[in-house]
DNA sequence: CGTGCTCTTGACAGTAGTCAAGATGAGTGG
DNA sequence: CCACTCATCTTGACTACTGTCAAGAGCACG
């Protein structure tokens, strides 16, 4: 049920049985919810977070024009309003852009687990951080990558992302993305993503067609998009890459 | 000395006089670092946290061909790398822009404080959820909107941001930042970003000149900007702004 | 009083947006 | 089983915002 979110925390630190009941003991309600559906407002007060289980959700901004900016895209496993705990309001919308499955966490019990589980708390805490390192590597391409390269890149990223939790398919996966809601993500027109999209297909380096993705060449696709994963801060942390250790400041 | 970072924390909540002598002895160190300095590499075990005291410091993301793209400046009472507590290594470079003081606040501390002060560990948090805000609301800015409100909605956020911790007189501030860095900020050439700023003040919105910032329409520049400080989350949550409650997930 | 940044301005180029029309395909109902 | 409808995708022609390249001005610093 909540394993995918088990499976994203162990991969980063050791769970002992009590935290993973706490954890499981959180979830107050399951529910479905159709595509296309808002699950947060912003600016209203919040009293619990959304778990994904399955489908995609994303996270937009809304502008006086009546267009978006899609901020982040999550996938089954991700604690998409987390930072609601803290925050109390968003800043955002949350909505689903598939038909979806998620897990409702009071924060109560949120509460409860800072209050009970320090060591469970900092890897929450962690999960945060790495949404936000995410928010810093789309900042990087809106500000200075090409159109292919931003397309490129969110296709590296949503792969390595799927693929930690399991729907992958060698290089293909599921991918219920519309064209238009790339362009939302990505600062570009749905006009000119398709373009992207075709001159990508002719390159030999994606396939992207009725909801389903294909990477032929992986390592050319991350060398266009200047992809470096570090910041999905997947896998544990390794002793130091045998970088020389920086005096500590 | 840390006292900006107490105003910030206080104009969210309240804080005991323990949790404030814990904060306080957290700091292990005081330092003043010259401009155009690195105070954190990527990719590196870090060991300790830096809050800045007085100054300005980027964070930013390399690029192979050598550009540079910030994802976000930090002012004084700003917990610059809070986030290197729960990430151990960061993707991205901290450096200074002006002269610094900033103090050193050990990791070790860090945990001591999330193992017996839930409540300010909270606040914490709050705080790297705010970056995290911050950084959607730079994805918004980079990815839809045009040059003139790229850089009137960073000249907005700023000066919020300096009066929020005193730094302000009247809609005057020091803001010695060049425009070849606000162009990596916001994803535009020096160039660009010189004939823009021309532009805003010809319109009697902003003067910007040797690191002086002077608003002259803060609420003309706002709604070019189409900026709104919630992100910024300024002040206490209140009760609900009388928008209606929605049916709580 | 040079030296070297940063700022300023001009001319030109190119990437991505806009507008418009048509194609494709999933879902619906007769 | 076959229209019919509506979303999404596709392509073309034209536009324009922002980048590139280049030269010169202003100012801080030694």
């Amino acid at each position: 049920m909540i394993e995918k979110l088990l499976l994203r925390l162990r991969s980063r630190d050791d769970l002992s049985a009590e935290e993973e009941r706490a954890l499981r003991s959180a979830v107050s309600e399951l529910r479905r919810v159709a595509a296309d559906t808002s699950i947060v407002q912003p600016h209203i007060d919040l009293s619990a977070s959304i778990l994904l289980l399955k489908g995609i959700v994303c996270r937009f901004k809304d502008r006086p024009d009546g267009t978006r900016q899609i901020t982040h895209f999550h996938l089954p496993g991700d604690f998409v309003d987390l930072h609601s705990f803290t925050l109390k309001r968003l800043d955002h919308h949350v909505m689903t852009l598939t038909p979806c499955e998620v897990a409702v966490v009071p924060h109560d019990c949120l509460h409860g687990i800072t209050e009970n589980y320090p060591h469970l708390t900092r890897l929450l805490w962690f999960m945060t951080a790495v949404d936000a390192a995410s928010h810093r590597e789309w900042e990087l391409s809106l500000g200075s990558q090409s159109a292919k390269q931003r397309v490129a890149h969110l296709f590296c990223e949503l792969f390595l992302r799927l693929q930690r939790v399991g729907l992958t398919d060698g290089f293909e996966c599921p991918l219920a993305l519309s064209q238009t809601d790339i362009a939302d993500a990505r600062g570009l027109t749905a006009v000119h993503v398709n373009r992207t999209i075709k001159s990508l297909r002719e390159e030999r380096l994606i396939t992207f067609h009725r909801g389903h993705a294909t990477i032929h060449d992986f390592e050319r696709l991350q060398e266009l998009a200047e992809f470096d994963p570090t910041y999905l801060y997947l896998g544990r942390e390794q002793p130091n890459r045998g970088r020389p250790q920086l005096k500590a400041l």
